[in-house]
DNA sequence: AAGCGCATGTAATTTGTTACATGATTAT
DNA sequence: ATAATCATGTAACAAATTACATGCGCTT
């Protein structure tokens, strides 16, 4: 599975405690992978357990107390052999498209202003992801740290890119069908 | 929570047995909802207590015998609430780009060979959809069914172009500067 | 009758989600 | 001192994955 491998990569990046990743998982890297604070707390805990990470051992850590982990040479190993292993992609599952296929057969009510709202949230996502582009990615890119990750934010762009064309695609379908098909 | 829906569209098409439903799911109907067998007979054993399903009463049922199943009139309106109703996109979570945000801290060993590997699938994936799209959905499609089908599908398609297009991207950005190890 | 594949399930484990609990810090 | 908020967790539950179990029917 993929979420301690996300927090060693997370931690890689920059030693955090587990609220500071809940905040990262909810911003740049929950644009890649999403997690919430409760799958984080308890992931931490295996990863201190195993090996792979560490506390930092600078303040008093008690319950309420802030408390930052940092990646022990074991968890850098580890994730070095995840993600040069081989993955199949996973098998699809989308619930909007399931929505559009479950409407072919109870009837459209409703769908247009689900279309639309869903088009709106992906504009939103995608202006986000662009503003993030010009910020961090202008176009001297040097190291190989910042073409991956580069990379990677194109991949969230060009998928925001999709569904926004899927979306105005569907719309077009399924209003136009209130009238005459015309196409 | 989407899997007792998926299984009532699917009975809705057309009635089948579990296994039947295993099948679809991992042919068409798996393009946009996979699932496996232990999933259906688990929902399916729900949905028929529930009362939103039933099984055709025409065979034996005993154990290792066919049992067909049909949606009944309160599984088609839980259906059509469903569907209606509205729902946020889910969290992207994928596990491909994390683990080029991962290369980006540990290296990329191995990861050219991976990326190739997914291209590949991903482009067998696309020829499969644009041959039953020519297959099922010639030019003149009439039913608003079809016409929604047709949808799902080209989401389908589209989505395989887009994992197409980022995947060649990331080749060129990964090969062009393979050999020089660190940095 | 022995073996094989089909069809239907059970069980165990892991992952993800939702709701709640508790200590510490800061503001009023 | 009280309340609000920050930070870290626990508990309960739902969903998905993996592995295993059982009965039937057909072939050999």
């Amino acid at each position: 599975m993929s979420l301690p491998h996300a927090i060693l990569t997370a931690l890689l990046e920059k030693p955090s405690s587990g609220l500071e990743l809940t905040r990262r998982f909810d911003k740049s890297f929950g644009f890649f992978w999403s997690a919430t604070h409760q799958q984080i707390y308890r992931e931490l805990g295996k990863l201190e357990q195993s090996g792979a990470i560490r506390a930092l051992p600078s303040e008093t850590p008690a319950r309420g107390q802030k408390k930052e982990y940092e990646v022990l040479p074991a968890g850098q190993a580890e994730l070095a052999a995840w993600a040069s292993a081989g993955q199949d992609p996973r098998a699809m599952r989308d619930p909007l498209l399931l929505r559009v296929r479950a409407a072919a057969v109870v009837g459209t009510a409703g769908l247009p202003a689900e279309l639309r709202r869903h088009l709106a949230l992906h504009e939103r996502q995608l202006e986000l992801y662009e503003g993030i582009e010009r910020r961090d990615f202008p176009p001297e890119r040097d190291s190989e740290q910042d073409r991956l990750r580069h990379l990677v934010l194109r991949g969230g762009i060009e998928l925001e890119t999709f569904w926004i064309r899927w979306l105005t695609q569907a719309l077009e379908t399924v209003d136009g069908e209130s009238g005459t098909g015309a196409e």
